[in-house]
Formats: C-alpha cells, sequence, structure tokens
DNA sequence: ATAACATTACCAGAAGCGTGTCAACGTTGT
DNA sequence: ACAACGTTGACACGCTTCTGGTAATGTTAT
C-alpha cells in the first residue's frame, strides 16, 4: 500500500495530528487538497502534510476559525470584495473612538 | 427628541432597514459604534448611517458574515497574523489545483 | 402625567461550524 | 480470500451567530 512519497489519509492523519475526518472536511472546505489516486483514495505529499501542520499551528497561535480562513482566501482572489472589505473598514477605523470601546469590552468580559 | 443631525436608535433603524435590536448587536460586535447623550441614549450622525447602509450593501452583495468582517478588521491590526495567514495561504495558492477542485464543488452543488 | 420612546438583561430558535461515529460499499497487500 | 484500509453519505451533538422577543426600568416630548 505504501506509495512511498504519498500518505493515505489514515497515515497523513497519523502524522500531523488530525483525524481522517478532518482531512475530509479539510478538503470539502477547500483549504488542503490532496491528489487522488486512480480509485480515488487521497494522497498527501510533503507540502500538503505540511500545510496541515503549520494549519495546526495557526489555529494554535491564534485562534482562527477554518471560516475565517477561508474568507481570507476569497479576500485575496476576490479584488471587488477586498476593496469594498478596506474601503468600509477605512471609514471605521481612522476614527479611534473604537479603542476606547474596545477597552470597555475588556471590561465587561473581566466582570464576568 | 429630535436633536437633528443625530438619530436615536429607532430612527436610525427606519432609515438604514436595520432593526433597532440590530443595531444594538452590531455595537456589540464593535462594528458601528454610535456616540451616547448624557442619559445613555445612542446617537447615530451622518457616518454611523451611512456605514449602516454600506454594511448591508456588503452582505447582501457578498454574503459576508460579521464575523468574516471582523476578522478581515484583525487582518488590518495584527500584523503577525496578516503575514501568517499571508504565507500559509501563498503556499497552497501557487498549484493551480484549487481550480479544478472548485468547478468540482459548483458541479456538487448544482446536482442538489 | 402620560405616551412614546430609550436602556440593559435575559430567553429562544433557526442556521451554520467543527467533530465523531456508523453504515454500505470499493481497493489493496498478503 | 481475507483483513485492513479507503470511499461517500448520513445522523448527531455541542457550540456560536444572527435575530426576534419580553420584562423591568429610565428618559423625554407634550
Amino acid at each position: 500500500m505504501a506509495m512511498r512519497e504519498s500518505l493515505t489519509v489514515g497515515a497523513a492523519a497519523a502524522e500531523t495530528g488530525w483525524s481522517a475526518r478532518m482531512l475530509r472536511y479539510l478538503e470539502d472546505q477547500g483549504l488542503v487538497l490532496p491528489r487522488r489516486t486512480a480509485a480515488g483514495y487521497r494522497l498527501y505529499g510533503l507540502s500538503e502534510l505540511n500545510r496541515l501542520r503549520s494549519l495546526r499551528e495557526l489555529r494554535r497561535r491564534f485562534g482562527i476559525e477554518l471560516t475565517e480562513l477561508a474568507f481570507a482566501r476569497r479576500l485575496r482572489r476576490e479584488p471587488e470584495l477586498r476593496h469594498a472589505v478596506d474601503a468600509w473598514l477605512a471609514t471605521a477605523d481612522d476614527g479611534g473612538s473604537w479603542v476606547e470601546w474596545e477597552q470597555r469590552k475588556h471590561e465587561r468580559l473581566l466582570a464576568a
């Protein structure tokens, strides 16, 4: 079965710390796309394995959701979207008003 | 009650097509932050009203979630996060493999 | 003084996300 | 041929998002 140079889904899961289920889910979400054998088996190569490992790290360090990552991808590929979002954020963020607001939010959370 | 130049929450809702409830929610999420009167009433000025209108437009045209918008804001204010995400996406998107994948996803959706 | 608005604090319900698990069935190494 | 792995599809559960409601209370215009 080995097919050295590429791991099948269970092996890739064991290697990266994800579950096989999640590897399929990540493919569904378009975040990590393995090749397939003729029979349809997923094949994870080095680049996919690294991608999976660094994805865990990303989530751990920054608390990112998968949907947010998918959205970041949309931002790069859809210039129109990117510009609209940028424009919207720009008109908000020049007033420094929300800094104080975040301060208050933080206080609210601490009080709980 | 008028206080021309600024609308209270109900009037701002009527004006922008949101519900008063949602205006309070949007404030909670830090997306549109009105000033307050001494008694604590929210006051929406022109810039907030425009912000509210364009927010509806953003959602309508692009199907954006509020969390995604909040994430886009994080991306602008946290350079470390931005770089990490960019790096992660870059290693994926140079292989053109995902274009075909999106094609297949589209087909799956049509078949439903 | 009263009606019409505002405030916060809750509960509720529909929809989506992140996971696990199970069933029915196909592939592969020995 | 058989065990061990893979495939898709479905159901389920806990959590969060978005949205509406209600209750108890404060403010303001007339």
